[in-house]
DNA sequence: CTAGCTTCATCTCAGATTGAGAAAAACTCA
DNA sequence: TGAGTTTTTCTCAATCTGAGATGAAGCTAG
């Protein structure tokens, strides 16, 4: 970060502060929204929470909140912004120690919010499986719901209806995973620190919704430099069908894949 | 979109919006910040511009301003985001008709401004080469400047300080039209509406730094579908040194390309 | 108007990568 | 023990890639 550099300022610029009213201009609100996606039985999900309070009460919404600008009676100001995502997500789930966050983007038209004027700074949180979420306050209920159930896209008929303009930052947030997973090794962040080959191909099964040649992907992801790191370990299976134990791997050190796997081939 | 819906919300609802007051609630400004790149005499540039208005009197940024929230007596609200982001743009310099602008992420820390809590929604915009800025309002001097001369990035430490994060904001722009170079058709917005593959191989020279293989490339776009089309017309020459007169080509459909261009290789 | 240079476009070919299936290895369960 | 399952390795034809050569077209000096 370039924040807080330490050239002087002129004396002009120390008056300008000093004669500073924020209150002067046009009161615009700061929430952070966080798509919270997980893999569970196979299926991929994202955490909604059902309002209990308007605006929109009924309908279910992405977990957020409002920015801390400032220390004040709720609590210390978010230094940044991941750090509001990061505490607004924690008051509906426990969070594992190894998460993988980044911002989505935001959106801030006119009328998307019946209160006033509202920015919102998506985030996207990829997780191995998390437990059932907590309903606090403002919800009634909470939920891992498959993104199956949520309609393709903008199309947001479906008996779940979404509030403001949430199935549009969930859609870009699925569609930005899909297209992570080609050429980072993102998949990684959806599983626990040791997996196997197959397990990841079922990571790329599950968000691309495609079937993949599991003698091919097993080679190319070795072929992979860096994208994963052989622990030594079997797992210890005991399992449904038997079948010989597979090879344990973790996540190797590599952010960006070279080269990348592509969705358009197998 | 998904606001504005039409469902019938409950009384609460309304009786909630009518004792809403927005004046509640910690002020934030959200301003929007524009990286635009452009391409000059085979050089990646960025439009920046010298601040002669504290705060950072003197020091360089990119062009910005405050998102309008409401109608007021500057002017009309912004519908949304972008629309804010080409009128800050387009008050320090004429915009061509196409053009890509598109949201690259949002600073928020909390020390990024000393004027108060400032939530920045980053925007980058690509053209072809657009003429000299107006040095406007709040500023003295505007230039297209080259990125070499911004020190790679986080290191600001150049004869051109940079304001606020915006070395870093430059630098996430650069870091993402690099990479969306390799696997959509986003070279092209750097180029006037006809081109020669030629051209399109000095943008990717010139954004990635590096060297191409002249045939290799050409045989590579021909075969991406929908990169490309041909215009069935050659360029008119004239210029230095001679040479065969190149085929014209404009822009295809095609926003993602497949296969991708790596940079690696080559 | 022709020789020499330049740029654009196409061709060639060895080496690497990919998609599809077969085979081998390791294990479970009846 | 034998049939079935899952993981892992192997094979091979088809395709793609990197590097250079060759051909096509145009300019300019003399």
């Amino acid at each position: 970060m370039e924040t807080g550099d330490t050239r002087p300022h002129d004396d002009g610029e120390r008056r300008f502060l000093d004669a500073y009213d924020p209150r002067d201009y046009a009161p615009t609100a700061v929430t952070v929204d966080v798509v919270a996606l997980t893999i569970r039985a196979g299926t991929p999900r994202v955490l909604l929470m059902r309002r209990s309070a308007p605006p929109r009460r009924g309908w279910w919404a992405l977990p957020g909140g409002f920015v801390r600008a400032q220390d004040g009676p709720d609590g210390p100001a978010d230094p940044d912004l991941p750090d509001a995502a990061l505490r607004v997500l924690s008051e509906k789930t426990a969070l594992p120690s190894e998460l993988h966050l980044e911002q989505l983007r935001s959106y801030g038209a006119r009328d998307r919010d019946p209160r006033m004027r509202v920015v919102s700074v998506a985030y996207m949180l990829l997780a191995p499986d998390l437990p059932d979420p907590h309903v606090g306050r403002g919800t009634d209920a909470a939920a891992w719901v498959p993104w199956s159930e949520l309609g393709h896209g903008d199309d947001a008929r479906s008996d779940r209806p979404l509030a403001f303009d949430h199935a549009r930052i969930i859609a870009d947030a699925v569609e930005r995973a899909r297209s992570k997973l080609e050429y980072t090794a993102l998949a990684t962040a959806f599983l626990p620190p040791t997996f196997t080959i197959t397990a990841l191909r079922e990571v790329y099964e599950a968000v691309w919704g495609t079937r993949l040649h599991g003698a091919n992907f097993h080679r190319k992801i070795l072929a992979t430099p860096g994208f994963v790191e052989d622990t030594g370990d079997l797992a210890d299976r005991g399992g449904s069908g038997g079948g010989r134990r597979p090879r344990l791997y973790r996540a190797g050190g590599a952010a960006v894949l070279h080269p990348p796997l592509l969705r358009g081939g197998q």
